[in-house]
DNA sequence: ATCGGTTGCGTAACAGGTTGCATAAGGGGA
DNA sequence: TCCCCTTATGCAACCTGTTACGCAACCGAT
C-alpha cells in the first residue's frame, strides 16, 4: 500500500496540491465548496501529511527538543511533564533526551537535535559551559536553560532560587537547636549544587558557626552515592548532628545509608533534603524538605520557548521560583 | 546566515553533491583522497546534514516513539532509561508521548507519530483495543507492547508476568498466615491489572479462601486514588488484615491512607506492593514488593522494535519475565 | 589500434509538501 | 463592447537530501 501524499487528494478532490495545502494550513482563502471536496477526500483517502516534507520547506519542525540528565529522578519526570502539557497543548510534540550526566552523550543529543531541526531546546544541562550549546545558539534556536545554568550562558533560565531554598533548610536545622549541620553537596559541577552550598553557608555564617570542609561531601548524584556520602559523614571521629542534602536522589541514598549503620533519623542525625517527593511523606522518618513548584517551572521553560519562536528575537526573562519549606519529622 | 547544504560541501569540496552523501553514508566507493576533501569541507562548513531532507526520499526517521501512560512514575522511568540506552546505541532517537492514561490524548499522539513517520512505536497503552493503533499496524510500522497489551493485539508484547507475581504476592500473605485478604486492583481497562487480580483469586482459591468483591477495590493509577482505596477498605465494618496492592503508586498511596487513619502497616494490615523503587526500602514500614526487572524489559522492548526494523516482517516473538518477591516488612 | 572490464564520479529525477506568481472567470462601470 | 478589478485556483520552483543510471578515463589483453 503506497503511502498517500497530498497529490492523491489533489487529484481525488479535482484541485491542485496547492489548494489542498491552503485548505488544510488555512493559508488563504478558499471556496467553501472546494474546501467540502478536499476535506472529504482527505477523509476518504485517511491522508495524512508528510511533516518532513513540510518542514524542509518551512524550515520549522514543530519539535522541541529536551535535555534531562535522569529521567528516573520525579523531579525531571514532572518537570517534563509540565513542559510536555504545554507543548501539547500549542502543537508542539518533544524529543527526549536523557544524558545519564554524561557530557559526551550530551553533545551527541544536541548535535542529533540540531540534525533534526528542532525549533527550540530546553536543557537541563550537564555541561556547566556553553561549548555544547553554542552550534544552537549560533543557528539562532531559542535555548531556555531549566534547573540549571552557568555563567556566561546567554539565555533564560527557569528554576528555583537555589540558595535563598538552601539557606531557608539549613536556618531551620538552626532553628531547631543544631550546631554540627554537616552538607551533602552534591555535583559542584552544577550551578544549582553550587548555589545550594552557598545558601548552607550563608546561614552558617549568619549564625555564626564555622563551616567544616570534611563535613561538606561531594558525589555524584545517584542514590547509592547519596548512600556512601552519609556513611563517609558518620565514620568521622567527630559527626555532624544535622545534615543538610541538596538533592532529592541523595536524600533517599542519605536515609538508606543511615539504615545500614543503624544510626536513626533525627536521634542521631537530622535531614533536611532538597526537592519534595511523594515517598517523602511516608518514608522513616517522613523528611522535611524544600519543596520546588516542579510542575510550575516545567510549564515555565516551555511557555518561554514558545514565545522565543512566536516573539522572533524579543528578550525573554529568566524566571526563579521559590522554594517552600515543608516541615515533617526529620529534624 | 543561512543553513549550510550538501550543495555547500560539494561546491568546496569540488565534487557533486552524490559523492558527499556517499561519503557521508558509505554506500559506494570513493577514492581516498575525494573522501577527505569532502570531509575537511564538512568540518569547515560545520555542516550537519538535515533529517528531514533524508527521510523524504528514504522513507526513514530513525525516531521511535514511545506511549507511556505516565512519566512520573518511576516504573515507566525506569523503562524509558532501558528503551533510550538501546535506541541511542543504535542510533535512534525517540519521541515521548505521555498520555496520563488519557484515550484522546494516546490517540491524538498516534496521529502525531504517524505523520512524523517514525519508524516504530513502543506502546504501554491506555487504550485497550486495537483501534488507536490501528493505523500504525496498516501502516507496516513496527509496533511493541510495553507493559500492556490486550486479547487481539498482533503485536509482540514485552512486559511480566503478572499473574504468577500476583499469585507469588498474595501466596506469600497467605503463607504469612493472613486469611482476609483485600486487593486494590487498579484500572480493570488494563490487561495488567486484570491479570494482576486473576493471580490474587487464584492463590485465595488454592488456599480455599473466598474471595470478596467489597474488599477488592477498583480505582485508577495515581496517588490519591490508591490513598482513597485503601480507606474505603478500612472503614468497611469487617476489614481485610492484608492487602494485595496491583501498582507501586497505588502502594503510596495506600500508606499515605494508612498514616492518615493512624493505623499502622503491617500491626493493622499487611501490604504487598507491586513494582519496586527505591523509595520502598525506606518507607515506614519497608515494603514487601514484587519487583519486575524493569530496565531489562524497556531494553528487550528497544531490541524488538529495531529488530523488527532490520529483519523485514520476521514474526517477532514476545518476551515475558519473571516477577521477584522481595520481602520486607510490611507484612 | 581496438576492445572489454574496471574504477571513480556526475547528472538528474525524485521524495512530499509550501508558496510566489500567474491566470481564468465573472462582474461592474464607462 | 471593452477594460479593469476581484475572486478562486493552478503552475512550477524550491526546500535538501538519496540514488538509479550513465559516462569518462584508464588498464591490460588481443
Amino acid at each position: 500500500m503506497r503511502r498517500i501524499t497530498m497529490a492523491d487528494v489533489a487529484e481525488r478532490a479535482g484541485v491542485s496540491k496547492a489548494t489542498v495545502s491552503h485548505v488544510i494550513n488555512e493559508t488563504r482563502f478558499v471556496e467553501e465548496a472546494t474546501k467540502d471536496r478536499v476535506r472529504e477526500a482527505i477523509r476518504a483517502l485517511g491522508y495524512r501529511p508528510n511533516t518532513a516534507a513540510r518542514s524542509l520547506t518551512t524550515q520549522r519542525t514543530r519539535i522541541i527538543g529536551l535535555i534531562v540528565s535522569d529521567v528516573t529522578n520525579t523531579f525531571f519526570a514532572e518537570l517534563m511533564r509540565g513542559i510536555e502539557d504545554v507543548l501539547v497543548a500549542n502543537g508542539y510534540s518533544l524529543m527526549l533526551c536523557n544524558t545519564n550526566e554524561v557530557l559526551e552523550r550530551e553533545e551527541y543529543y544536541i548535535d542529533i537535535l540540531l540534525r533534526q531541526g528542532v525549533d527550540g531546546i530546553i536543557a537541563a544541562a550537564t555541561s556547566q559551559d556553553w561549548d555544547a550549546l553554542n552550534e544552537a545558539a549560533k543557528l539562532q534556536i531559542p535555548i531556555v536553560m531549566l534547573d540549571r545554568t552557568f555563567e556566561n550562558a546567554d539565555s533564560p533560565y527557569v528554576g528555583v532560587n537555589n540558595m535563598q531554598g538552601a539557606y531557608l533548610g539549613t536556618r531551620h536545622l538552626i532553628d531547631c537547636g543544631y550546631r554540627d549541620i554537616g552538607i551533602l553537596s552534591g555535583f559542584q559541577r552544577l550551578s544549582t549544587m553550587r548555589e545550594r552550598l552557598a545558601g548552607y553557608e550563608q546561614a552558617l555564617a549568619e549564625a555564626h558557626l564555622t563551616m567544616r570542609p570534611e563535613w561538606c561531601i561531594d558525589s555524584p548524584l545517584r542514590i547509592d552515592d547519596g548512600k556512601s556520602a552519609m556513611q563517609q559523614l558518620m565514620s568521622q571521629a567527630e559527626r555532624p548532628r544535622a545534615v543538610f542534602v541538596s538533592n532529592n536522589l541523595l536524600s533517599l541514598g542519605a536515609l538508606m545509608g543511615l539504615r545500614e549503620l543503624e544510626l536513626t533519623c533525627p536521634a542521631d542525625v537530622a535531614i533536611v533534603g532538597f526537592d519534595d517527593h511523594p515517598w517523602a511523606q511516608v518514608s522513616d522518618p517522613p523528611l522535611t524538605v524544600l519543596r520546588q513548584p516542579t510542575y510550575a517551572i516545567g510549564e515555565t521553560a516551555a511557555h518561554k520557548v514558545l514565545k522565543a519562536l512566536n516573539d522572533g528575537d524579543a528578550q525573554i526573562p529568566s524566571a526563579l521560583f521559590n522554594c517552600q519549606l515543608v516541615i515533617r519529622d526529620s529534624c
